[in-house]
DNA sequence: ATAACATATGTTAATATGTGCATATGATAA
DNA sequence: TTATCATATGCACATATTAACATATGTTAT
């Protein structure tokens, strides 16, 4: 399969483009990422493995968390995508939202760093409880 | 599923390229597709179809045949992305070989509007039979 | 070393996609 | 009307993708 084809079936997905849209805001932990987008850890996971691979992301280690977040030197395919998606669009659903709850998250969870899975946990029953 | 991901999607496959660049010469029959690609009559057809559906091309039918073009109004999102496979990209492959085909189909059968099976079939035949 | 935690991955099941074959449709020609 | 041609589509099947559950790995804390 041709590289574009590769690339453009990675994007091709509602999750990964919400994990996305979120790294382009800044460099996450997986565990922020199933906190804000409420996906399971297998998944975001896997999505973020794909990503890297196709050269979307970039993750670094610290401690026992791994930060993602968007590659510097994106392809210029996906540099013309996510600018695109980024604008209009990424105010509306399902980006605005998204966007939204990691605000929400940031300012719950000010200490930092720090993100463990109770505060996922709590997070999403909070989420769930809002509407 | 969002409209970006169906979008994507359409995109996320070679044989569907292909006939996008193609179109991006210029108006072309199914018959042609199928002639300069090799690719079965169902299949060119559907993929067409399934193009259509996600705003990328048009059609207009001409007697017993069809032809499609690029649409004029591109949404952004593949206007960009279109732009972006014509440059260096559409010079390799399988693009490169696809828009030599089309040349040499032309030049074979010049008279004009014309395009039925046996050209196609004949065609094809011609170019397995030159590697 | 052991335990606890964050992340990654093997396995599996459900669903979606790609594609051929046969047939239907719509158009022209006889 | 009937035959013929170009294109579209129903059906079927192989393959690919999505995503959960359980488990492995790598890291820190005790």
């Amino acid at each position: 399969m041709i590289n574009e084809v590769r690339f453009l079936k990675a994007l091709a997905d509602e999750n990964r483009l919400r994990l996305l849209m979120l790294l382009a805001q800044k460099e996450l932990f997986v565990c922020q990422l199933m906190a804000v987008t409420g996906l399971s850890q297998s998944l975001v996971s896997r999505s973020l493995a794909l990503l890297e691979r196709e050269g979307l992301v970039e993750s670094r280690r610290q401690g026992k968390h791994v930060f993602y977040s968007l590659k510097k030197e994106l392809p210029d395919l996906g540099r013309v995508i996510m600018k695109n998606l980024s604008g209009q669009r990424g105010k509306a659903a399902p980006f605005a939202s998204d966007r939204g709850n990691l605000e929400l998250f940031c300012k719950r969870f000010q200490r930092g760093s720090a993100c463990d899975m109770s505060m996922v946990q709590e997070f999403i029953a909070y989420k769930n409880q809002q509407q």
